[in-house]
DNA sequence: ACTCATGATGTTATAACATAACAACCCAAA
DNA sequence: TTTGGGTTGTTATGTTATAACATCATGAGT
């Protein structure tokens, strides 16, 4: 089922990211890998809102609560939360948004406000380029679906 | 109509060059906008092949051949011909390709073999992401859609 | 011819994004 | 207690990209 879609709607956003923490330490426990303090911070900082950062602007909150000041520190925070589904790498910007749809099936499309910067997530539906891509014989592995475009408060702010 | 995608197969490849060529030089003509040596080139560097090149490497080929060394000509040059439809930037690569369609409809989609680097094109349709943006009023500017996976040619090495 | 505006290019410097490589540490299993 | 895996700390560097300003070429208007 498609879910509502509520990055830019006013929602209960203490729960977002409760839930999200949630599922985290589920999966992690069950996928037995860790959930370490830098990791666990670096989701609380993404989940702290719907806008995509970049890996030196969570770098820089880490450093602002000495969990480390060197890239490679949240370089690797954000690999492994990306490897296991909780933040996705938006390419468009370099950087990286915690995951709305946790544990949800996962063939992300991403709507990025290029006002006020949040991200908002929906299923793409795999079917985009299945046809031109059976056409020519080409193997899909992974894809990027992004928009970019207005959301619906800052369309009327302008 | 949807265009036979021959990337990834056997084709006329000067053919290719020409008609992007031909048809950036008429376009160009007609938009009053100057398709310089610079320019020029570094679409004919692109159209040498479907592999998505760096903004480095072009910049590298450039100085080879005494048309500039400092990355902002490289970057002005892509910038241009990114602008004018010429060709297109690969969100997942930071890179860029020709545009095989030059001058049709576009909304473009891509297919990145992960193994030759090969990029083809293919037209997207516009409908991926209409059906959540419209149900949560997300006003849609531009899409990415990159699908990263294996061409024929590499499945039959592998 | 001149000068002025425009667009293109040359150059310096730096910003922003990302990873290789190795050292140190922790902790649980053998 | 040793050993091995996983995590973190750190140095250094690689890669991608742009701001800012100087210079140059060309064509329009006087």
């Amino acid at each position: 089922m498609t879910e509502k879609i509520q990055t830019f709607a006013p929602h209960d956003h203490q729960s977002c990211i409760h839930s999200a923490m949630n599922v985290a330490e589920e999966t992690c426990a069950s996928r037995k890998v860790q959930l370490t303090p830098v990791r666990r911070r670096v989701l609380e900082i993404l989940l702290e809102s719907h806008v995509a950062m970049g890996a030196y602007d969570v770098l820089a909150r880490l450093d602002a609560e000495g969990l480390g000041s060197k890239p490679p520190v949240a370089y690797r925070a954000l690999a492994f939360l990306v490897e296991q589904g909780f933040v996705h790498r938006i390419e468009r910007l370099n950087a990286f948004v915690a995951c709305n749809h946790p544990g949800a099936s996962h063939d992300p499309a991403f709507m990025i406000c290029r006002s006020c910067h949040k991200v908002a997530e929906a299923d793409a539906g795999n079917a985009v380029l299945n046809s031109p891509a059976s056409q020519s014989g080409f193997t899909i592995e992974q894809t990027v679906i992004e928009a970019e475009g207005l959301c619906p408060s800052c369309k009327e702010s302008a």
